[in-house]
DNA sequence: CCGAGGTAAGTAATCGTTTAACCAGAGCGG
DNA sequence: CCGCTCTGGTTAAACGATTACTTACCTCGG
């Protein structure tokens, strides 16, 4: 593998100056920099990232936890924050924590080994105890969907209260009455701000809310399932679902598609997100579409603002708004 | 930050015996031993990867490239491999070419300027003049999904003549004589191989083949959905339709359901990959399932048998089975 | 004609590890 | 008691870049 001092030797000139040519430090006269460009050329070479890392301590990588990239809703943001990071120059080191919190450790303790120069964190179960330490080391952190309350790094979150509220309203408009929702663990922040944005909806419509109608979900597609399949099989059954994602959703469908119903038409269903899939399954699915794209920018630039030190101190949350994509599962035919 | 030096200072001891402590690569005694254990406790010392990585030029990081991490086939081939990767120690790079040519080469640029001990790639773009200079650096590669023919790199490869042969025989036992195909783009080999595929399992079953019933789509759910959707408008329309991937067989389901048929017993469906959600759409999809955690195990074993040395010279294809996975669209209720 | 200042280069220290080469002392056979 | 082999340790040279510091030369005003 050829390196700065081959380069340097062919072209008859100090390490010092390749380096400038090759990073526009310094002028370099037009003789030499030809030369050493030339040198550059016939021995093809390319300077090694890993000993420029060492040298500068920036590594222009960042590391990404997520649970389970194969999810459509993680692996969206695996590949906006992939996308972002790309545009400004940075790699991005996946990792799979398996909803484990002790993958996420060890996926923590190599990637500060790695001196990452930050961390995007998808995560239910890292505690700010986790966190504190790597933020000593100067690895900044950008956590992601949900915000840890009154900590010490930056967050991005949507609006969920709004966005369970909007697919609420959405219903109602519809003209539902009696509303379904299949929810996540309430353990999750997320969970609690959706459930609230439902409520305060139907409160603001007018209607009484009917505790029977609220099952607990797994955000998985089997949960999605089964609850719908009881909610549909309540005697007085809910008109409609809300699903608290796409993936559940999907699973209500199938729910409703064994019992004949006609989605959209007999029963209403929305799911939350806006994964890819939601505009091509049978019928096309309603959902509240989360801005991916830009929040995943937004992580990298808080990110980064922190890396080159334009911004320290208190950590700050971005709150971004979702957007509701009525399709057939809740219009009718 | 901490280095093996304040390490050493601090235990009383020499560098070397630091690191020979760190990675058990020399007897050290007992009283040294414990002396620079608590030293490393107290100063919570992690060594430098990078700087490692600079000595010993081993960065323990593959890079693996795919078209778009979104897309669920490649979502899970990317948790597989870095599941894999991850069991024996090493970390992933993600890089989504977004099908594009020269985002791919920028990618083995950096790639290779990190110094990636090797690469996976999926790609249908990237020919072999592209991938010589990366061997070169010797960075092996193992080309996932396609083998390109007798090529100097190894490759996983799934046995897709089998896999559409067992589709279309399936389909065949189930008493359908008419059976409309939804390709992908014909340039990919893994496309041709299905063809053939197909065309000799309805040989085998003395059907004669009706070259209109087969359709060039893209691999995304709106060629599957239109495609469907002219064969199913045939004045003779066929009895069942098989999707060269899941994908394009929820479009399918789509274009079915939007003619009120009953998936599984008017028509019979069937995709290919077989991707998470295809066991939770309406109605649950058959599909031809890719072993994908064996096959990014062994995209992973390839990989380093070469990085170690163990194995270097001639190109290796490992071709593995796929599995028949018939659910309810080709099953009937 | 001298010295200040500017320009374009080179020298060498440094980043944090690993590891080859060296060394001191202990044990031991002859 | 000499010389040999172990054992357990240290010293210092890499790895391949960046960059502070130095140097050589040139120009130009006084």
């Amino acid at each position: 593998m050829t390196t700065i001092r081959d380069v340097a030797q062919l072209a008859g000139v100090s390490t010092a100056t390749v380096s400038h040519v090759l990073n526009d430090t310094r002028v370099v006269s037009d003789d030499l920099r030809g030369r050493v460009v030339a040198a550059m050329v016939t021995l093809n070479y390319r300077p090694n990232a890993v000993a420029r890392s060492l040298r500068v301590s920036e590594t222009l990588t960042i590391g990404l936890i997520v649970p389970d990239v194969e999810l459509p809703f993680f692996a969206r943001y695996a590949r906006d924050i992939e996308t972002a990071a790309s545009e400004v120059g940075y790699n991005v080191i996946l990792c799979n924590s398996n909803w484990a919190l002790a993958n996420e450790l060890r996926y923590l303790d190599h990637l500060l080994a790695r001196r990452v120069d930050g961390l995007i964190c998808i995560s239910v179960s890292l505690t700010p105890e986790h966190i504190i330490p790597v933020l000593r080391r100067n690895a900044p952190v950008v956590w992601l969907e949900e915000s840890r309350i009154g900590q010490s790094f930056d967050s991005i979150v949507l609006d969920n209260h709004r966005g369970a509220y909007d697919a609420a309203w959405h219903l109602i408009e519809r003209g539902h009455r009696r509303i379904g929702c299949i929810t996540g663990p309430i353990v999750a922040q997320l969970t609690g701000d959706r459930i609230a944005g439902v409520r305060q909806a139907l409160n603001d419509a007018g209607i009484a809310h009917d505790e029977r109608l609220m099952m607990i979900g797994a955000y998985d597609a089997e949960s999605g399932y089964h609850l719908a399949g009881q909610l549909l099989d309540l005697a007085d059954p809910p008109t409609a679902l809300f699903a608290f994602n796409d993936i559940m959703a999907i699973g209500a469908l199938r729910a409703a598609y064994e019992r004949g119903l006609r989605v959209g038409q007999q029963i209403g269903i929305i799911g939350f997100d806006g994964i890819g899939l939601t505009a091509h399954v049978s019928p096309p699915l309603s959902t509240i579409e989360q801005p991916t794209p830009a929040m995943s920018a937004a992580a990298i630039s808080l990110l980064l603002e922190r890396v080159s030190g334009q911004h320290h101190g208190e950590s700050r949350t971005l709150r971004f708004q979702p957007r509701l994509v009525a399709r057939e599962s809740t219009l009718g035919a």
